[in-house]
DNA sequence: CGACTACTTGAAATATTTCAAAGTGAGTGG
DNA sequence: CCACTCACTTTGAAATATTTCAAGTAGTCG
């Protein structure tokens, strides 16, 4: 399963314990946000106990919120349960991207996070990453910064949610998980889509059936390959137009 | 025009310059994260200067990111604009409420916001807002909390977005609003919405058409009594129960 | 008062959903 | 190793909610 994605798996991210300093993550990760002397101290916080298994949650709604997570490996999904039971996927977080920040309001999450793979996650104790904040300027600044971009990506969601239509909303989820893995040093137009067509529809608010035609639409096009979950992105330019409403369809003008 | 609405304005804001300490809102606003002392700190950075007349701009998105603002009355909406220039609106912020903290991130706010009517707001320097949380735990606290909060909201906003019918979307809002007013001491059941129904539906992703007619829907059933802006809630059961999904239509079960 | 913008209402058009069914793939156990 | 099951995905056809287009009404401001 995993001998045939080699080309994807070049973060040696093997080892379990390794610290900050040799996490190959380090510059999309907290540590941007401090010194060679703080970065020790931040270490010493971080815990690196947990790798889930596909399926596992890494917290759920409602637990006591006590820590932030960094995504070493793997792919983790947030979601919520609506009133009448229903999942809402609120985000899927790559390696290097921090999640579990909802909840610093109330003490309680607010979203539950499942591993859909395989997954290790860094855990921040909060009170331990408030104190040392408090300490480190730059850090407090990153930690704003973190908060602030969820905010930001919540509100694209909200746009696309609110705007756009099923084959741009597709689109742009594509150029968003291609953008990530670029930032990682991945490939832009390879990648494997970590989450189900339900996922994907449930995140973007399609149905499961739409998802699954706005694929075959876009490879029809000629703009992706997709095979199952792998996908090719053939046309960059031609998925960035249609991400952002190019009118009514690929018309290259 | 201000005359005949005397029943919503009970709130003695008349003072431009009152301080925290002396502001109603105080019990919802900043000033519930300090203590005496530290209030003096805190109102010492805030600036007042700024009553703002409908339709003028508090700031806009690519300005750069400097202070954040606490409504003191009136009403703003915060708004991004898409790649193809179309507008959407991420939010409206009542008395007591906090906008513009998206911007932290990138140092340049991305929304730009707008008084809905006349509007005075303390501005908030974000600088000195982060010398001084990191003096005062719970302001710093407090602080992350808002940002949550913020989060949370977006959150809601996408769950409203991706799952609910039109008429739940106006139950929602309408829902909102009226709790919102509720915790300035106000009357729960008849409001005033501040924003043109081209600004409801554009922000709950709808057509200014749809929102008109769920509007006359609702009053129909009987749930609400709308007379243009001004709205009064007859049945807040029923509202509630419509605003998460109550199956089909109004079975009152 | 006239011009404008905001709002309402109706009818037709449309994108997406829902329902239904069949295809695919992975994992299990004999 | 094959067969079987279960979950996921794809595809088609009908149903539906919302949008779009169009027109009329109402309230507002100069």
């Amino acid at each position: 399963m995993s001998s045939e994605h080699d080309c994807k798996s070049r973060v040696p991210t093997r080892n379990i314990n390794v610290s900050c300093t040799d996490c190959s993550l380090n510059p999309i990760c907290l540590p941007v946000a401090v010194n060679d002397n703080q970065l020790e101290e931040l270490d010493n916080i971080i815990k690196r106990s947990k790798p889930l298994k596909k399926g596992e949650h890494l917290f759920r709604a409602s637990d006591p919120f006590a820590s932030i997570y960094a995504v070493r490996s793997g792919t983790i999904k947030t979601y919520s349960v609506t009133e009448d039971g229903e999942e809402q996927v609120t985000g899927f977080y790559l390696p290097g991207e921090v999640l579990g920040i909802d909840g610093i309001s109330t003490n309680i999450h607010s979203n539950s996070a499942k591993a859909l793979e395989t997954a290790a996650v860094c855990e921040i104790p909060f009170e331990k990453l408030e104190v040392l904040s408090a300490q480190i300027p730059t850090l407090q600044r990153h930690f704003f910064q973190l908060m602030s971009r969820e905010i930001q990506a919540d509100q694209q969601l909200i746009m696309l949610l609110s705007k756009k239509s099923a084959e741009e909303r597709i689109a742009s989820l594509l150029l968003s998980i291609s953008t990530r893995h670029t930032k990682r040093g991945l490939s832009a137009s390879g990648f494997r889509l970590p989450m189900s067509r339900n996922d994907i529809g449930n995140f973007l608010g399609l149905a499961v059936e739409t998802v699954s035609r706005v694929f075959t639409r876009l490879q029809k096009q000629g703009i992706i390959h997709v095979d199952g979950k792998e996908v090719e992105v053939l046309d960059m330019q031609g998925l960035c137009h249609m991400s952002n409403g190019s009118e009514s369809s690929a018309k290259t003008a």
